[in-house]
DNA sequence: ATTGGCACTCGATTCCGGTGAGTGCCAACG
DNA sequence: CGTTGGCACTCACCGGAATCGAGTGCCAAT
């Protein structure tokens, strides 16, 4: 077991190790920190907690490092968040304020985040799946091209060229138009999906003529919801990496790489369970899985009015990386974010 | 003066040292090439080489390596491009194949690229300013939104959402749409700006009430084409830069950096001269002005149809890097993204 | 439980001589 | 005059020995 100074002393290791990236002896300590004790009292505490694993020593006759079990241990009960400092504050503001579309937001969002916290910063895109249709435009470009563009309740926008050979008179478009709309306008996206499906199975024998191009343009309003559902995500700050670098044994390639990919850190970034403030943080070895083992990954909750579901801003770094001031700007830049969001869907 | 062997000399250092990534000394080179002279010889072809300051010696007794001088001599006198393989060729077009529209095309294009070559790649947007806008398009989304479309003759399409207050009946709402239509329909996207600047500037005294509508949505519109303006970038592969990163003497940060900030590789890209056949190559040192010195950029132009207008393709990596191979990558890529843009202009 | 003392470990640094790849120069050669 | 073999010289690159010192682990005393 662990003495309560020992927790101390473990959480004076990780401060001063993340501060200064150099092992830390029990001498530096007792500089450092007031213990009150002396220095061979603070070997003692170091000797269980090596015992438990939460420190190591990289060899025999060093000072210690945190390992990746020790942070999680400082994460979840030695870390009090460091408050923002009201530089720091305005800076969240100054980046946020005068929003614009959802796109505009999250891409503001996640460079105060980067610029708020030096590491890679990423936003997640709120799942629409269970975003309602309010809206199916067709728009003839001439040419053969019909322009589709989908509408949702959440505000999102999308639009897609589809290839029809024929031109429509007016009449015609409206009818399709109107077809689909019926389909799909209140329904959430999910149902669209399903509905066009079965649409398209039991064509229209009435209408022969324009059946094939109300199949094309179906098809084409199918695969934009499709696009609704996949999850995307926002990153900013990836040369950051670079800095850190000397804290990843390896090579940063494969960060870099799931960076770009996105699809690794939308997996980790959906696995990772909250606490009951909506933090989240998973660190060093228990991303082993993905293939980020020396990294950590923090997130926050953030809530979409309009989407009826949440989605998660989380930053990337290191898994030496100060805890306390990132968990807390990840806090601070997720409230902000709720916040605009909600005064969008209320406001104007 | 250097000699005709002189240069075959200086072709046979860049080959090897790309290939090996360690100086080559004299010895080395009769060995791998022959030349069937002695070694001496080659010592006194490389004693002029280095007057000329084609080639440098790290230290005083090793091997010789390129200067950023010799790689440019390289790559414009003695480097034949080489052809791409079958597979490579095949790689690309199962790349390309099933052309979708623009961002569809530019994001597989790159993909292509960087897979084809194991560089950092790069594909510019088109410029759009010359485009012509065939489309306005109003849809009122409820709750004081107003979804603004813009369409042009290169297919592309875009939208924003404005906020005006109020509700607009059909007939109101087909008036603005009317407006904007014989404001901008036809017309480069260039002029559109400023004719929608003095339209603003000369409100319509007769209908004061939706006057202000009018203007939002105008703004809108021009904020809109402002966007159409900018030249963008895609780019793929920037964790390759972290497998290459032995050649970068310095941190791989400033090229992470340019990456993500992308003006300063847009200003790069825009200001590199083609040869006759649209190939561009700035080597090293040559990219200091942008902070890019220990960096080297190809790119090849292509065509867009719609667009009246070029644009390029290109790659970023290492200045120690297989110009050959990836200057014929570069142009193949190229000139395959020109016919599949071709076909879809006329083909469907 | 805490502390001062002390022997011990082991990475880091420095120094040193040997090795070898590679050069520069020169005199000789066709 | 271009080419060549020979040769002295330079210097990065080991590998090993010596030294240093931060930091530990253990123990006996308090």
């Amino acid at each position: 077991m662990v003495s309560e100074r020992g927790l101390q002393v473990l959480r004076a290791i990780v401060q001063d190790y993340v501060d200064t990236r150099e092992p830390v002896g029990s001498k530096a300590i007792v500089d450092r920190h007031a213990f009150g004790v002396s220095a061979a009292t603070i070997r003692n505490d170091m000797a269980q907690l090596e015992d438990e694993e939460l420190i190591a020593a990289p060899h025999t006759s060093s000072g210690r490092v945190p390992t990746d079990k020790g942070y999680r241990v400082f994460v979840d009960h030695l870390a009090e968040l460091r408050p923002l400092s009201a530089a720091q504050r305005s800076a969240i503001s100054s980046f946020l304020e005068g929003s614009g579309d959802l796109d505009d937001v999250l891409t503001r969002t996640v460079r105060a985040l980067t610029s708020l916290t030096g590491q890679v910063a990423i936003v997640q895109y709120p799942s629409f799946a269970r975003a309602r249709v309010t809206h199916v435009e067709l728009v003839q470009l001439g040419g053969g091209r019909m322009l589709v563009i989908v509408v949702t309740d959440t505000g999102r926008v999308s639009q897609r060229v589809a290839y029809v050979r024929d031109e429509f008179d007016d009449s015609e478009l409206a009818r399709i138009r109107a077809e689909l709309g019926t389909l799909l306008v209140g329904r959430p996206v999910r149902d669209g999906l399903e509905r066009i499906a079965s649409r398209i199975a039991a064509p229209d024998e009435h209408a022969i003529a324009r059946e094939k191009a109300t199949i094309v343009i179906a098809k084409a309003v199918a695969e934009e919801l499709e696009h609704f559902r996949q999850d995307r995500l926002v990153m900013a700050g990836s040369a950051n990496l670079a800095r850190s670098e000397a804290d990843f044994r390896g090579s940063i390639y494969p960060l870099l790489e799931a960076i770009e990919e996105q699809v690794t850190i939308l997996r980790l970034m959906g696995e990772m369970v909250a606490d009951d403030q909506g933090l989240a943080a998973s660190i060093g070895r228990e991303n082993e899985p993905f293939g980020l083992g020396e990294a950590s990954v923090l997130a926050s909750d953030y809530d979409v009015t309009g989407a009826r579901t949440r989605a998660r801003v989380g930053l990337l770094g290191p898994t030496r990386m100060d805890y306390p001031t990132n968990l807390a700007a990840v806090r601070a830049v997720a409230r902000y974010l709720t916040r605009i969001l909600e005064e969008d869907e209320s406001g104007r």
